[in-house]
DNA sequence: TAGACCCAATCC
DNA sequence: GATTGGGTCTAC
């Protein structure tokens, strides 16, 4: 009889456990498959973390344990599910995380293969069947039999499902003339590209790949301006490693917007490359899996959580934009590809390499202290000059008018010259909808999301109400449901209005929307980018998703419609991420012969995230930048670790956050800055009352420490329950 | 996480 | 007296 040890599916603290249960059948269990268990009346899936064989009777185990162990319904897998490796990087990324193994393992594992119920529904192996000739004798054979023997036999082999004549092909396979071959399909269709000859490497380029070749460092930062091509160093450099029998592991930012990377690998390598991303089904998300783990693909091109995926012998893992907060997983296990990435890196004595034209803060710290090495790229690539950049004061009267208080007089003049010239202009404004916010005039209700309680936002289009954070939506009233009053008020502006003051104010240019709200089905982004390309329009009107890699020829105008939206934000990060944001958005403008243009309307024109991104300074903003780190003592100068508690009673949850804070000062006495609790942005969560702790602190080791113990202490009621996350973003 | 269980409120 | 709803408890 063997004593199986299983974790649940439920990624809840208080089942953070083994549990034990029986198994009498006559196979060998395995350690790392998954199980089907009863589990609290109901069936659930478990991921085996032991087992052991025993002689003793079902009663004096149970009397030992004092818990009654029931039978493992059914075993799942045939084979452990993770390599040594990955079980490895389980053990290190929950424990820097303090995150539930199973729920780890869920984020490693790709939907058809993951630890829980759903994974039973989803996508099974797909097969191609194939006929073959083992026998070519035509002996005893009719004619139309005959045919199709020489046909398969001039194929070599031919899919089942492209033969007419099913009976036919019968009396072949009976005759024994042919066989059926069953081979694994991918079901991820790829275009046949052809291959093209690598570019001339620059000088430049040929310097970071010396310098990066030469040197014993594990992990590189590269800092390179837009355009100074980093992809062709990825390229390379992942040639060389394949040439030494290794793999690679690329990834970039959310896919759909920048596919141009995948289709240079794919240019590149074809088929040894394996892509996974999000938007990929999970029948195709199990199929590129499996040929990763099979060896048959040696570059992986995917998003965040495509650093798990079961590549062997890693010889190099880049992150391309690392900065980009899509590396960082916001729901649990809470994991940062980033370091994710190094600790594959050591586990394969791989290289890494982070590159970015606007590195985030830590990583450039890092490659300050010569943690990571740094390399640059400086140079445009044919010498393209940046575009001309003016920030316009929207607080100074003289630069507006009574026509318009959202353009300025600069912009509006830019914008017809733009498109009088007939070129393209690119305005961002990086927040959906028409109105940010909606309150009576009478009484001053204001209209929020009733689960999350923070403002609504108005969406013309459709004339509803909506919450930025949840799915909810309601109808926008006629009248205030406080007090009867039709005096409704809507301040602050989003992409919509932007949209429609363009075409107020420009009636005969061709405007175009990208936001997630007209990007409802994917496809929109691409096709809507796509025609934006073919000049089926001038203006191009969006939120972030359009400041980022596209690469449009015709625009030589980018206006940044209020520059301060990101600032205004309650987050150490705030600035940083306007800094990128613009830089991006301005490196839009301009291309090839054409100079560009830039204008940033603000209402804080000398605030340095802004001025700094306007002169493309990413070396001085970051100066600046880190001086306000460490005088606020945030990251780098320290690490941050936020604890949420969420729980039905609200006055429950107070009251223990109290209590946990309490235990936390005691604990690290003046070895960490304590702040809360706090009502979080968003405060309500389904129903759930939310209140965090923010620990900030320097020593990783020691708070480590005092989390678990704080876990083991406090994880367990049944009243709250305890998220920790690692390194957030959002504080 | 989600069913079971318990108790109180509510209905006819 | 039966049914419904909310809160709490527990899992091998």
């Amino acid at each position: 009889m063997q004593i199986v040890k299983v974790l649940i599916e439920y990624s809840n603290r208080t089942l953070n456990r083994p549990f034990s249960y029986i198994y009498k059948g006559s196979t060998k269990i395995k350690k790392g498959v998954r199980v089907l268990v009863e589990f609290n009346h109901r069936e659930i899936v478990g991921y085996v973390i032991d087992v052991e064989e025993s002689n003793l009777k079902i009663e004096q185990i149970e009397e030992q344990s004092g818990y009654q162990l029931s039978e493992i319904i059914s075993i799942i897998d045939k084979e452990p599910l993770l390599d040594d490796e990955l079980l490895t990087l389980l053990d290190d990324v929950s424990s820097y995380y303090l995150a539930p193994k199973i729920s780890v393992l869920q984020a490693m594992l790709p939907p058809s293969l993951s630890p829980r119920k759903s994974s039973l529904k989803a996508p099974k192996i797909a097969y191609d069947i194939y006929f073959e000739v083992i026998d070519d004798n035509e002996e005893d054979l009719t004619n139309k039999q005959i045919e199709l023997l020489r046909f398969i036999k001039q194929e070599g082999r031919v899919l089942k499902r492209d033969i007419k004549s099913k009976s036919v092909a019968d009396k072949l396979l009976e005759a024994g003339r042919i066989q059926i071959i069953k081979e694994e399909k991918r079901r991820l269709k790829i275009p046949d590209y052809k291959y093209e000859n690598p570019p001339k490497l620059t000088e430049d380029q040929l310097a970071v790949i010396k310098e990066f070749n030469e040197s014993n460092d594990q992990v590189f930062l590269l800092e390179g301006v837009t355009g100074s091509g980093k992809t062709e160093v990825y390229l390379s450099l992942s040639e060389q490693v394949l040439k030494q029998g290794k793999s690679v592991l690329m990834l970039v930012p959310e896919i759909s917007l920048t596919p141009m990377m995948v289709e240079y690998f794919l240019h590149r390598f074809k088929d040894n490359v394996a892509i996974l991303h999000s938007d990929l089904t999970p029948a195709e998300k199990y199929d590129e899996y499996r040929k990763i783990a099979k060896g048959d693909c040696r570059v992986v091109v995917g998003v965040r959580s495509a650093i798990f995926a079961p590549l062997k012998k890693i010889g190099l893992i880049i992150l391309d934009e690392e900065h980009t907060e899509s590396y960082k997983q916001d729901t649990l296990p809470f994991y940062h590809a980033r370091e994710v990435a190094i600790m594959r890196g050591k586990y394969n004595n791989a290289k890494v390499l982070f590159a970015s034209a606007t590195p985030s803060l830590e990583s450039r710290a890092r490659g300050q202290k010569n943690v990571y090495h740094m390399l640059y790229l400086t140079k445009r690539i044919n010498n393209q000059r940046l575009p001309t950049t003016k920030i316009v004061n929207m607080l100074d009267y003289h630069n507006i008018d009574r026509d318009s208080y959202i353009f300025s007089h600069a912009l509006r003049e830019a914008l017809h010259q733009t498109l009088a010239k007939n070129e393209q202009a690119i305005l961002l404004i990086n927040r959906r909808g028409f109105s940010t916010h909606v309150n009576c005039r009478n009484c001053g209700h204001v209209f929020k999301c009733p689960t999350c309680g923070i403002a609504l936002t108005y969406h013309k289009t459709d004339n509803m109400l909506k919450c930025h954070h949840c799915d909810y939506v309601e109808p926008y009233p006629d009248t205030c449901p406080e007090c009867g009053s039709n005096h409704l008020l809507k301040t602050g502006f989003g992409t919509e209005k932007i949209q429609e003051e363009v075409e107020r104010l420009f009636p005969s240019a061709k405007t175009l929307r990208l936001d997630s709200d007209s990007a409802k089905n994917k496809t929109k982004i691409p096709e809507t980018i796509e025609a934006f390309r073919k000049k089926e329009a001038n203006i191009l009107i969006g939120t972030q998703m359009i400041a980022k890699g596209h690469d449009f020829p015709d625009v030589t105008l980018v206006g940044i419609v209020l520059a301060d939206i990101g600032l205004s934000m309650p987050s150490f990060r705030s600035n940083e991420r306007a800094f990128q944001l613009i830089t991006q958005a301005i490196g839009r403008s301009g291309r090839k012969e054409k100079p560009g243009l830039a204008i940033i309307q603000t209402y804080m024109p000398s605030h340095y995230a802004i001025t700094f991104a306007a002169r493309q300074d990413y070396e001085l903003f970051y100066r600046k930048e880190m001086e306000m780190r460490r005088l606020q003592f945030y990251p780098p100068y320290s690490y941050l670790t936020s604890v949420t508690i969420r729980g039905r009673n609200e006055e429950n949850v107070i009251e223990s956050t109290y209590q946990i804070v309490d235990f936390l000062n005691e604990e690290f006495l003046e070895d960490a800055q304590i702040l809360g609790p706090t009502t979080p942005y968003i405060p309500i969560d389904m129903g759930f009352h939310l209140r965090s702790i923010l620990l900030k602190y320097r020593d990783p080791e020691k708070a480590r420490k005092i989390l678990n113990k704080m876990l083991e202490l406090f994880g367990s009621n049944s009243q709250y329950e305890i998220f920790v996350n690692v390194d957030p973003y959002n504080f």
